[in-house]
DNA sequence: GTCTATAGGTTGATAGAC
DNA sequence: GTCTATCAACCTATAGAC
């Protein structure tokens, strides 16, 4: 029998910590387009999940798109806000990648779904998402680019093509969520150092 | 005024060498794949890309789904056909993921849209099909993995965890075609050259 | 080998009752 | 905040004329 307690906390979950209904209607959303892409979800097949009818949605929120473009911006957003953090001065380019590295992880894992919607259905936001989106992603990459060519001037890092670099780099970065849907039970912390290490050794001279 | 020599030869080329309708509709439709995926293209688009009504491509083709299982198993079968091949006895294990990183890039500039449309819309697959892709993908995957365990066990290569290292591998040879995309003019040999370097440096000892 | 016409179903979204 | 009813547009695919 429960405990009065336990009755309080559960009440208490029901009543405030509850997500809101667009916050459950956005989260789902994101569960389906990663699994089968934005174009392959229909609004019914999102509110069967939710146990409602598709007309039910539009209650909380205003179109198909809108739901795509808060998944998408808000994962982007998690990416700038990181890259544009002041790194303490003393870091290294190397202690800076690993930095970023560790993030990349940490979002792959709190964010999953998200992320795969992003990589995967960017293209199919509205022209003024998108290009906010697009303008994010080079912003992103500018940013990345400048530390491993700061890297090189100082000789933390081979003198090679920067671009397949980056290129390198992030490619394996962004897709890790593809592997960590298949291996969800792998330790956190194993992995930051295991990919940093992997991704890193190759550059260092 | 055009020459009979270069008359006969656009004749010729005319009625020998084009592509049959069916080869057209099949490459028109990965590229527009490529772009948009799968889902968003129509049946109306690709015969609007092609100059014809919708209803005429049955005449070459049996369902949509047909076009994309042909685009996909095509280059996929490229893949297995070449990691299946007998590997010289000799050949250690760099020289093995050598030759396999250049014959991605080989592919990956030669077969681009096809290549991302197996990346992103493979799921759209029907069942049949989709088994299909999902078996050949498993196979690559194990041989690819037994290389890398098997330069382990040789010392060639780092011992860290394979499944990590064959991911990291792969993540960035699967996409490798966002980054052709964007630099189509890109010399092909220099492309094998620094895409081999920055990814095995870093796992050999 | 292409066309027109059309079947039969799904889509995103709205209006208005409760 | 959810429902039913409905719309106009679009979808894949077929039938049959030319």
């Amino acid at each position: 029998m429960p405990c009065f307690f336990s009755v309080f906390l559960n009440a208490y979950f029901t009543f405030f910590m509850r997500p809101s209904r667009k916050t459950q209607i956005i989260q789902t959303a994101a569960s389906l387009f990663c699994d089968k892409g934005y174009n392959a979800v229909s609004m019914r097949n999102l509110a069967d999940e939710l146990g409602i009818r598709a007309a039910s949605l539009y209650n909380h929120i205003s179109s198909k798109e809108e739901i795509l473009a808060h998944v998408i911006l808000e994962v982007a957003k998690s990416f700038s806000r990181h890259i544009n953090q002041t790194f303490p001065k003393e870091d290294s380019a190397l202690q800076k990648l690993e930095n970023i590295i560790v993030m990349h992880v940490e979002i792959t894992i709190q964010k999953t779904d998200a992320l795969a919607c992003m990589n995967n259905d960017w293209m199919h936001l509205d022209s003024i998402h998108r290009n906010r989106y697009i303008q994010m992603r080079e912003d992103y990459e500018d940013k990345f680019r400048a530390i491993i060519l700061n890297g090189m001037e100082k000789g933390e890092i081979e003198k090679r093509d920067p671009e397949i670099i980056v290129f390198s780099l992030l490619s394996t970065l962004r897709t890790l969520y593809l592997w960590y849907a298949k291996n969800r039970d792998f330790d956190e912390n194993i992995l930051k150092e295991e990919v940093a290490e992997t991704l890193l050794s190759g550059i260092v001279k």
